[in-house]
DNA sequence: GAGGTATTGAAAGTCATGAGCAACTGGTCA
DNA sequence: TGACCAGTTGCTCATGACTTTCAATACCTC
């Protein structure tokens, strides 16, 4: 597979998401602006995990022009949260984290020294998450999972 | 089983808990207080997950003589939370809450309706964990997963 | 019991996030 | 196409959960 193959499927699999999100829009009555689409412009082309104050110094960068607020940042995320589009980790006084929630479902295994996130997903615990949940009458809508330890670089830093 | 001996056992795995509380303080330099005892004790005699300020109030209601600050409370509970004498479960803005973590090891089910909180354990996953985090070569230290949905409870409230 | 250090309560300070408001902008309809 | 108006935005202020500061006070060792 090429580069440019790559960047192809990319763009298509953006146009898709960028698509759903006006069809969200305009069921709910909502408008579709310039900074609700660079925040998804955004997330969609960071590969890590963003936190708002993040996100808005990134857009700060790549559009000089766009004078977005913190607040509309914040905004839009819990927008998008709301409609599934991004989900986000918390991080309990350290703020949330946020990220593309549109590809397959993960969790997270998270550095406590350097705090970068690992993602991973077991179809095992997966499934034994729903048998727990019947098991207990709970009709379950979600579910996360987060593995705290140090992370094989910096347990080499430490030696 | 009579209720005066399960009272005695309480009492027993409780002076246990004190006890060794004291030889962690000491160990540390660190100096036993009221409001230390008084915190392990409320923390001890609640059923349910409790937050600090919620921690805070009942103080204030069973030990009114002793006007506790709410500083006290957050330093107490992160002591004992370094000294895992406590465990936390972060709700992002609304805080975290807290629970005494000398009982074995479980995992949570939050109902996002009412807030209430089950506890579960599963061997399955737990020992899963530990193989996902070998094969990062992470260094697992601790490990936590929610479940959310509806409670049994409340699915019956809203038919 | 004195002395030195850790701890406490009260209040001010942080920091992430949410609200309020006037100016502004999509998008629909004439 | 242009006007209208509800939804949006950026700014700034408010809030809520902690955290820090500091002078007064309580532990605990000798």
């Amino acid at each position: 597979m090429t580069q440019e193959h790559d960047f192809q499927k990319k763009t298509i699999e953006y146009e898709q998401l960028l698509e759903n999100f006006k069809r969200l829009l305009k069921k709910n009555g909502l408008k579709f602006t310039i900074q609700r689409e660079v925040i998804l412009e955004t997330l969609y082309n960071s590969e890590e995990h963003l936190t708002p104050e993040g996100l808005h110094k990134k857009i700060q960068t790549t559009h000089p022009d766009l004078k977005t607020g913190i607040a509309t940042i914040y905004r839009t995320l819990s927008l998008l949260e709301n409609e599934a589009i991004v989900t986000s980790l918390s991080f309990g006084t350290q703020g949330k984290k946020y990220e593309l929630g549109a590809k397959e479902h993960h969790d997270h295994m998270i550095c406590i020294e350097c705090g970068s996130i690992t993602e991973f997903v077991d179809a095992e615990i997966e499934k034994r998450q729903h048998l727990i949940a019947d098991k207990f009458g709970f009709k379950m809508q979600d579910h996360s999972m987060q593995i705290y330890g140090i992370c094989a670089e910096c347990q080499k830093k430490n030696n």
